[in-house]
RNA sequence: GGGAGCAUAGCUCAGUUGGUUUAGAGCAUCUGCCUUACAAGCAGAGGGUCCGCGGUUCGAACCCGUGUGCUCCCA
């Protein structure tokens, strides 16, 4: 068969991914294995996959995947959230283009639009995780407003309703003017800005006078107090001045009064200590409506509480002046009005924080409003307690611990109604007496109200109502989305909808969960709330952060900056494999990722690597010598001396030599196949995956590619052994699997490439790992060493690669190089090598450890370069030398190290003492 | 303002309980090669005050203190 020159993604990406999910490989039943289950952190319905997606789902699709091949029954469920406030933002956006004002329609018309909405759209996000190789089970595919999970979160609502958890009351909370909607307060952004800081005039009323005379406004300011603010246009809403009881500044107003400007409203002086007399002037005007810390000023001292803007950020009627201007904008004329009256007396900036809606991106008001709530300090505490006692492990522990714990423990209660259509309905019924009921369903509700009269009043004939025709309105509010996904680990197996089915019980708690490290207290504390509250088992056992992914520059990837690539061209650029590639090498466990698609091109590179190896295995194809199928090596790699004498006796064999020296080849490979096995494996174990990439990748490069196909490799148009081919064969597919979770597509093609297959390695088993021969591993080490040592040896003296050199070998232990001749012949480009026991003249001479290597060639060897190389490397040794001796001619040292440290520190001496000769020989034979 | 983390080659990072041949990798750079799988490649090389200062120790990139710089979280 022809194989391309270069390797095409295109060609089998969708090829294989097809193949996989008609097998059904990534569909799951409960059965006789261990469960390792992931799911998805459902990304929103309105999306399409970023990179900091890409990063995540690459993470677990290695996991599961190699889950799935090391015995596991692993099970990935997809899966998406409705988004409550970004998808009704988008719909009604889609809705203003076709001419349709959200106002003039009712909910029910709403939904309806809004569900062929994500209909069209919300199929995206999944053929872009299918696009990249993520191996989810397609048939549990969830999605956070699918009826039986609508029905848990009513169940869970009404649950802890009436447990007392969730209840409903007037809070200053985050009010979104442009979502019109309520926040939680973790989903306002707080940014650093500068503000500034106006200093204005508040006149001190007239305590002889009752009532304020209305001259008073033209009179001079001689009875004033100053207060500064940011915010002047909320002074219509202001109740009161408010100083520090300790200032002595103001302790003459005690009992007084003060005049709003512009409006002439009479408020108090307080005395407070929450006020810092530092600050500002030291007199802080009070805006209860407005102001979380003026809120609860005024609530300790009675404050009347004037709204002065309405739900979309305009002034409200409250305000008396400028009512419909926008809040900005009220600002500005509020502030022109203050200077011509003479009210104003400076500016100044002031460095800020300013909170910001996570989802419009607008200025956040605080404001009060009668929202539904859930105590937070009840469900803190278990949560708290399974990832302190390490039941739940986080990853990278030490970073995120102590964020984790402190949040816990300074929770607030979470408001969680939000003045939305899409989204859960939250399910609370009011008669028109504004009582409440809460139920899963309006009969319910009804039979509640009914229950409820009767107790009221005992007699019954009045109660022939029947239950539906009670008045009752449902609260038009819907829950914040996350008190649906904390759910998630639960619901995907309808754990909360179908308590204690076959499911639940067998995939919960899930294995691990990988997700971005902002969501820490969205998402991931309130699922281990809820896993404890409802199972009291903690929902997953693991939970690795991935790090943000950000620009070369390191700026973060956002939609306004422009700097985040488009994942679909990515994939049609490089292949979905090199995409993983390139994110998994660049993307240290928990650290930020800066991407750069030149690790991209790396990947590329890398599956054409494995491409041409393919290439150069398959020339041999066919070349094979036909042979004894006799085994040459057993299963410890060793050589089988009955089959050495095999092939010493076979006459045919064209280089005797090259199937001794393949069969070292083979056996170092062998072993270092195994050790890196082990350390993957350990890796793993660890979440270090980019690290395991790499160490797979140096694996395949050098070790396969550049060391042990180069020394198997037969003569131009040779013939190969059946089994160093057949040996070949099966260490590629070995390494087709190890690398398999990171880059299945290329793995899956090479294997099925590499000879005839039933089976796929999808879903092939890893073997058990051998313990690798450490005696081999040094030996081939000592084998590349020398190997490179003399290559640059070549190129210090200019040789071509072309031209031929005479080795000469000067050491104690021949043998050791005789077994590796026919390698080291081929690598050096030696014509002869022999062995001497004296020097050899006018030849550049390379010293490694003990042992000396003489090079001739035509060429004549630069006798001053060899001897200041040599004599680089002597100073080089005598300077360690120094460095061990000094150790060890400390007595100290030698009295309180452990022996092995000052048996080490000998051997260090010994060896050093010994190239330190070698290396002086050497240039005594140079002069 | 409170807390956390980080600082090692030009860049991105490893470096495990302090001792493992006077610090390792990938990328980038430089040199030489169109060598019969691969120039998206091969062979080789150079490159470090382990952020500064002080301390503990026989011994510190690693432990402690301190200063500086960066990042994140919270108020």
């Amino acid at each position: 068969m022809e194989l391309s020159k270069n390797y095409i993604p295109s060609a089998t990406e969708e090829k294989w991914y097809k193949h996989w999910t008609d097998k059904k490989y990534f569909n799951s039943h409960p059965d006789g294995r261990p469960s390792y289950t992931v799911v998805i952190p459902p990304p929103n319905v309105t999306g399409v996959l970023h990179m900091g997606h890409t990063l995540n789902e690459t993470v677990q699709d290695i996991l599961v995947r190699k889950a799935r091949m090391s015995g596991f029954n692993a099970c990935w469920v997809p899966g998406s959230d409705h988004a409550s406030i970004a998808t009704e933002a988008k719909v009604v956006q889609m809705l203003k283009e076709q001419g349709i004002d959200k106002s003039t329609l009712s909910r029910e018309e709403f939904l309806k639009y809004a569900f062929e909405w994500k209909e069209k759209y919300g199929g995206i996000i999944y053929s872009q995780i299918a696009k990249l190789g993520c191996s989810v089970d397609w048939d549990r595919t969830t999605f956070t407003m699918d009826d039986h999970y609508y029905k848990a979160v009513m169940k869970v609502f009404v649950d802890l309703y009436n447990k007392g958890l969730v209840y409903r009351g007037a809070r200053m909370i985050n009010w979104d003017p442009a979502a019109k909607t309520a926040l939680s307060d973790e989903e306002v952004e707080f940014k650093d800005i500068v503000g500034k800081l106006y200093y204005l005039k508040y006149r001190l009323a007239d305590t002889s006078a009752e009532t304020t005379d209305k001259n008073e406004s033209d009179q001079s300011f001689e009875n004033y107090i100053t207060i500064a603010t940011q915010r002047p246009e909320t002074i219509m809403g202001d109740t009161a001045i408010c100083v520090n009881p300790n200032d002595e500044r103001f302790a003459h107003l005690k009992g007084k009064y003060a005049i709003v400007p512009l409006i002439d409203r009479r408020i108090p002086i307080i005395f407070d200590e929450y006020v810092d007399p530092t600050f500002g002037t030291g007199a802080l005007k009070v805006t209860p409506a407005h102001d979380i810390n003026d809120y609860n000023l005024g609530l300790k001292h009675n404050l009347e509480v004037v709204d002065t803007l309405n739900e979309d950020g305009t002034l409200s009627e409250a305000a008396q002046i400028y009512v419909g201007v926008e809040r900005f904008a009220a600002r500005k004329k509020v502030l022109v009005e203050l200077k011509e009256k003479g009210y104003f007396l400076k500016e100044e900036e002031y460095p800020s924080r300013l909170g910001y809606s996570q989802r419009s991106g607008v200025v956040v008001e605080p404001r009060i409003s009668t929202q539904w709530f859930l105590k937070m300090k009840e469900m803190a505490g278990p949560a708290l307690r399974a990832v302190l006692d390490g039941e739940i492990k986080i990853h990278p522990g030490e970073k995120f611990l102590a964020t984790y714990k402190y949040w816990l423990e300074n929770v607030k209660d979470w408001c969680i109604s939000r003045q939305l259509w899409w989204g859960q309905q939250i399910p609370a019924w009011y008669d028109d007496k504004g009582n409440v009921f809460v139920a899963e369903t309006r009969e319910q509700a009804a039979s509640l109200k009914l229950q409820a009269s009767r107790a009221e009043q005992q007699d019954g004939e009045s109660l022939q109502l029947a239950a539906d025709s009670l008045q009752l309105t449902q609260d038009s509010d819907v829950l914040d989305t996350w008190f649906s996904s904390w759910l998630w680990p639960m619901e995907v197996f309808k754990g909360i909808s179908d308590p204690g089915n076959k499911e639940v019980d067998y995939y919960y708690p899930t294995s691990v969960l990988v997700t971005g490290q902002d969501i820490i207290f969205f998402w991931v504390a309130r699922m281990i709330m809820a896993g404890m509250h409802y199972k009291n088992v903690k929902p997953f056992s693991d939970v690795y952060f991935t790090g943000m992914v950000r620009d070369k520059q390191g700026r973060k990837m956002s939609k306004s900056l422009g700097n985040s690539p488009d994942l679909l061209d990515l994939i049609d650029k490089y292949g979905a494999d090199a995409v993983r590639f390139g994110i998994m090498i660049s993307s240290p466990a928990g650290n930020d990722l800066l991407f750069d698609e030149a690790s991209l091109e790396q990947g590329r590179n890398f599956n054409n690597k494995l491409w041409n190896a393919l290439k150069l295995v398959k020339i041999w194809e066919g070349r094979q010598m036909a042979e004894d199928t006799k085994e040459i090596v057993d299963d410890n790699f060793e050589l089988v001396d009955e089959t050495k004498q095999l092939f010493g006796e076979i006459d045919h064999l064209p280089n005797e030599a090259h199937l001794d020296h393949a069969n070292y080849a083979i056996n170092w490979f062998a072993n270092r196949l195994q050790q890196v096995r082990a350390d993957v494996e350990i890796l793993y174990s660890q979440f270090r995956l980019s690290e395991a990439l790499k160490v797979i990748y140096s694996l395949i490069w050098d070790d396969f590619c550049s060391w042990y196909l180069e020394w198997i490799k037969p003569g131009f148009d040779q013939p190969i052994e059946d089994e160093v081919y057949h040996k070949t064969i099966q260490f590629f597919e070995e390494l087709m699997q190890l690398l398999h979770p990171f880059m299945p597509f290329i793995t899956e093609e090479i294997y099925h490439l590499l000879s005839d297959k039933q089976d796929d390695l999808c879903v092939k088993q890893f073997s058990a790992i051998k313990e690798a021969n450490h005696e081999i591993l040094t030996s081939g080490e000592l084998l590349k060493q020398v190997i490179s040592a003399l290559r640059d040896a070549r190129n210090k003296s200019q040789l071509k690669p072309k031209e031929t050199i005479k080795l000469f070998i000067q050491s104690e232990h021949s043998e050791v190089y005789r077994k590796i001749e026919s390698i080291l012949l081929k690598q050096v480009n030696a014509e002869t090598i022999s062995y001497v026991q004296e020097t050899v003249a006018n030849a550049t001479v390379v010293a490694i450890e003990k042992d000396k290597f003489y090079i001739e060639s035509e060429r004549k060897a630069d006798i001053q370069a060899v001897k200041a190389e040599l004599l680089k490397d002597l100073e080089h040794q005598k300077g360690f030398l120094q460095s061990v001796l000094k150790k060890l001619s400390n007595e100290r040292f030698v009295a309180n190290a452990k022996a092995e440290v000052v048996d080490l520190e000998k051997k260090k001496q010994a060896d050093a003492e010994a190239r330190i000769r070698t290396i002086e020989e050497s240039l005594a034979n140079l002069v």
